[in-house]
RNA sequence: GGUCCCUUCGUCUAUCGGUUAGGACACUAGAUUUUCAUUCUAGGAAGAGCGGUUCGACUCCGCUAGGGACUGCCA
C-alpha cells in the first residue's frame, strides 16, 4: 500500500435491529483491510435516524461484533451526536449555494415523483430555482443542490469505475423539516471528520456513492476511496431472509458455529487468495486486499460453513468447548454435575472429531451424562439376547478384574475377550455399546468405556444385566 | 418504468489472450468400520446466449437473457 497516508476505514451499521450476517461480514473486510495496510478501523453507529434506532440494536450490534472477534481501534462513534456539527455544515452548504431550502408538501412530493416517473427523469424540487417564499421560516427541508450536466465517476475498488450522469442524480434531502440531518449528509461530514480513508460497505450504497461523492466537491473535500461488496444471499440466490434458516451472528452462534471458523468461512466468501480455503487471521491479514473481492453476490452455503467450521472445532481448546457444550446441554434441560464435566472435558479430543458444530459436539457427549439406570432404546433391547447376556456377563467380570482403565489397555482387553470367547468383535461391540449408551451414539468402545469411568461403566453394564424383559 | 451493478462445475472460487479450465464443499462409487461419525481412493460436474476484435478468447467490446441494488424528510 501506499505510505503517503495511513488508511482508516469504519463499520458504519444503523442500530434498527441484529447485526446482520453480511452486515457482519463488511465490518471483516473493513478490519482485514486495515489491518492488512496497518491502518485503523473504527466503528459509528448511524442512529440519525430517532424514531427506529433503538439501544437493544446497539447492544446486539456490539454484542455480534465481540463474539465474532471485530474490534474496532478506538471509541464507537454516534452519529446523532455530531448534529450540530451536520447543521453547521449544511449552513455552510446553504450560505455557498450548495444547498437550498425546499418547500414542497408531501403531496407535491408525490405528485413529482409520480411526474418524474412517468418521464423517466430525477426528481427535482421547483424551488431549486426560485426565491424563497415571504416566510423563509415556513416548514421546508434542506436539500443539497448537485450540478445538472456533467458526470461523476465512482472508481469503485470493487466494481470498477462506475459513471453516473448528474442529469439523473436526484437532490438529495441534507436537513429535515425538524431540522435533523440525514444520513447522506451525515456520513459525508462524519467519514471526513474521522479520516476515513476507504468507505468498504455493501453494494446498496453504490447509487448513493456518487450523491454524496459530488456533497465532498460541494465541500472542497477529497472524497475517499469507495469499495462496494456484495450482498450475501441464500442459496437459493434469493436475498437472504429468514426463511433461510439465519440471518443475525446470532444465530450462527446458537448454532453451534465457532467465531474463528466464521470469519474463515465469511472471508472465503467472495474473496479468494489461490486454493486457500482454511486460513487463520495472522493469513487472512497477510493476503486480504479488497480488490481481490469479487463482484459478483456469493450465497450462503451450508455444507461448507460447516466443513469449515469442523476445522476449527478440532484445532478448537477442549476447555473453551467443553463449556460450551455443556452449556448447550444445559439449554437443553439436562442437570449436569462436576463429574459430567470432568467425563466430557476427558472425551472432548475424541468428541471434538466427529461433531460439525457445537450442538452436535452436545448430541455427540449424551452418552455421558445419561442417568443410570439407563433406558434402552428398541434397538438396544434387541440386542440383548440370552447368547449376548451371557457373553456380556463374562466380559463384565474380565472388565472388573483390570487395574488399568485406560483407552489403550481397554481395547487390548477386549480384543483379547473376543479373541478367548472365540468370536470377531461384531459379536460383542453391539451389545456392549448398547448397554453403556443406550442406543445414542458414542466413540470407539474403549474410548467409551474410558470417559464413563469403571464405576460407571461397569454400573451401566450391571443395571442392564439384572433387568430382566 | 428509470439509473446502476452482477453472470466459470449444484455452491464458493483460481485463471489476469495461448491451460487436458485448477482447488474446496457437496454429490456418486469403492475401501476401512462394533453404533454414529471419521478417514482413504476413484469419479462425474462449468465459462448464460449471440455477435464482434484477434493468428488465438473464459479472459477485451457490443447486444440479448437472467439475477440484484437503488429510485424515502430509512440507512
Amino acid at each position: 500500500m501506499s505510505e503517503t497516508s495511513a488508511v482508516v476505514t469504519r463499520f458504519a451499521p444503523s442500530p434498527t435491529g441484529f447485526l446482520h450476517i453480511g452486515g457482519a461480514r463488511t465490518a471483516l473486510f473493513n478490519q482485514l483491510f486495515a489491518r492488512h495496510t496497518g491502518g485503523r478501523f473504527l466503528l459509528r453507529i448511524e442512529d440519525t435516524d430517532r424514531a427506529r434506532s433503538t439501544d437493544e440494536a446497539v447492544a446486539a450490534i456490539f454484542d455480534g461484533l465481540k463474539w465474532l472477534g471485530i474490534e474496532p481501534d478506538g471509541e464507537p462513534v454516534f452519529q446523532y451526536a455530531n448534529a450540530d456539527r451536520h447543521r453547521a455544515v449544511v449552513q455552510a452548504l446553504l450560505e455557498s449555494g450548495g444547498a437550498y431550502r425546499c418547500y414542497m408538501t408531501a403531496e407535491d412530493l408525490d405528485a413529482e415523483r409520480e411526474a418524474a416517473r412517468a418521464e423517466g427523469r430525477a426528481v427535482r424540487s421547483p424551488w431549486r430555482d426560485r426565491d424563497p417564499p415571504a416566510d423563509a421560516d415556513a416548514p421546508h427541508v434542506v436539500r443539497f443542490k448537485g450540478p445538472k450536466d456533467g458526470e461523476t465517476v465512482i472508481d469503485d475498488l470493487v466494481q470498477g469505475p462506475v459513471r453516473f450522469a448528474n442529469k439523473e442524480l436526484d437532490d438529495l434531502v441534507l436537513l429535515r423539516t425538524d431540522g435533523a440531518p440525514t444520513y447522506n449528509l451525515a456520513v459525508v461530514v462524519d467519514d471526513h471528520d474521522m479520516g476515513v480513508t476507504h468507505v468498504i460497505r455493501g453494494d446498496d450504497h453504490l447509487n448513493n456513492a456518487a450523491r454524496q461523492a459530488l456533497i465532498y466537491e460541494a465541500l472542497g473535500w477529497t472524497r475517499p476511496a469507495f469499495a462496494h461488496v456484495s450482498l450475501i444471499h441464500g442459496p437459493d440466490g434469493a436475498k437472504l431472509s429468514k426463511r433461510h434458516g439465519a440471518q443475525a451472528v446470532g444465530d450462527f452462534a446458537e448454532m453451534g458455529y465457532l467465531p474463528e471458523a466464521l470469519r474463515n468461512y465469511l472471508t472465503r466468501l467472495g474473496w479468494g487468495h489461490g486454493d486457500d480455503e482454511i486460513f487463520d487471521d495472522a493469513q487472512a491479514q497477510a493476503w486480504f486486499d479488497i480488490k481481490d473481492v469479487g463482484r459478483a453476490p456469493a450465497r450462503l452455503d451450508w455444507d461448507k460453513l460447516n466443513h469449515v467450521n469442523a476445522h476449527w472445532l478440532r484445532q478448537a481448546d477442549d476447555a473453551r468447548l467443553t463449556a460450551l457444550t455443556t452449556a448447550v446441554l444445559a439449554a437443553r434441560g439436562e442437570s449436569l454435575g462436576e463429574t459430567d464435566r470432568a467425563r466430557i472435558l476427558a472425551a472432548m479430543p475424541v468428541l471434538k472429531t466427529r461433531a460439525k458444530t457445537v450442538l452436535e459436539l452436545a448430541d455427540q457427549a449424551e452418552f455421558i451424562t445419561r442417568r443410570r439406570p439407563l433406558a434402552l432404546d428398541a434397538k438396544a433391547q434387541g440386542l440383548l439376547t440370552e447368547e449376548t447376556r451371557a457373553r456380556l456377563q463374562r466380559l463384565a467380570e474380565a472388565l472388573a478384574r483390570t487395574d488399568s482403565w485406560t483407552d489403550p489397555d481397554l481395547e487390548l482387553l477386549i480384543k483379547a475377550f473376543a479373541d478367548a470367547e472365540g468370536v470377531g468383535l461384531g459379536k460383542i461391540g453391539p451389545a456392549l455399546r448398547a448397554v453403556l449408551t443406550g442406543g445414542r451414539p458414542s466413540p470407539d468402545l474403549s474410548k467409551t468405556l474410558a470417559a464413563l469411568g469403571r464405576e460407571e461403566s461397569l454400573g451401566r453394564v450391571n443395571d442392564a444385566l439384572s433387568q430382566r424383559t
